[in-house]
DNA sequence: TGACAAATCAGAATGAATCTTATTTAAGAG
DNA sequence: CTCTTAAATAAGATTCATTCTGATTTGTCA
């Protein structure tokens, strides 16, 4: 059954695909896979050594536009950083963030209470938003102090 | 009275550094005046420029150094991005952001309702959490397309 | 099947951040 | 006030991430 589910996406994501005028390469493919089952938030570079194991001749710079055109029509996600390298989400529904701050990790959570962000309303008048996340800067479990 | 407030905040500036067992040296009062006088969120690059005005001799890597410095005892939070160059904001006291995804803008915000933001229980007890934030993305008065 | 715009690849170029090394300097000891 | 020393700085080199360029290949549609 777990295929099956797969499948589905796949075929979702070529339905997108062409919505969009985007031509359904091998490649695209290739990351769209790799996407789907990869690691929280992987940087370019980590989609790129992913996508190579079952792909050998793709190129890395394929890799990084690709998921910044997947990006543009909301296939992924790019989310906050810190600093350095872009880091992509693969799971577009709304949802919040823990940054361990020593490690970098970012954990995905939901709560009840964020469920229902209200936008100020002269901000409202003032900004258009499209997305509402909580951001919580931290220590994650292996990385806080043990007391 | 202007010119009074912003000696003292050299005033508390200089006790946080002799706390932290920093030198206060000119080149780190110069960025420090330039930090609270500055723009909202200015880049590494940005500060180099403003502080190169009154300080001509100083080199970029002093400047990134001593913004990153600063981040570390608390007179600056360096803050989320979706990519491109470091962000530092002078504004350490809880507030949130508004990022224009056309103009990459970052405005501040405040918001009764974001003031008593909970953590789920079942997170704080894996996570300690340092900084909460609520993150809008979206377009900003200028960037949205006029109706 | 053929034409063409789109996509890919490889490598060059750019931009940001950090590192290295030599030099200078703030701050505490005497 | 002077000396000593560790810390800080400057400048340039290096690394890493990202984007660009130009030549080649390939989906897609007629």
């Amino acid at each position: 059954m777990q295929q099956h589910a797969s499948d589905r996406r796949i075929q979702d994501f070529m339905t997108t695909c062409r919505q969009h005028q985007l031509k359904i390469t091998p490649q695209r493919v290739a990351i769209y896979r790799a996407l789907i089952r990869s690691d929280q938030h992987p940087t370019a570079d980590m989609m790129f050594q992913a996508v190579r194991k079952e792909y050998p001749s793709i190129s890395f710079d394929t890799v990084n536009r690709t998921l910044l055109t997947f990006a543009g029509i909301g296939l992924v996600d790019v989310v906050e950083v810190f600093g350095g390298p872009k880091r992509f989400d693969p799971d577009v529904a709304d949802h919040h963030h823990l940054h361990c701050v020593v490690c970098g990790r970012i954990i995905d959570f939901n709560h009840e209470q964020y469920a229902h962000l209200e936008v100020p309303d002269d901000i409202a008048r003032m900004f258009t938003v499209i997305s509402k996340r909580v951001v919580l800067k931290g220590l994650c479990e292996t990385c806080a102090p043990e007391r």
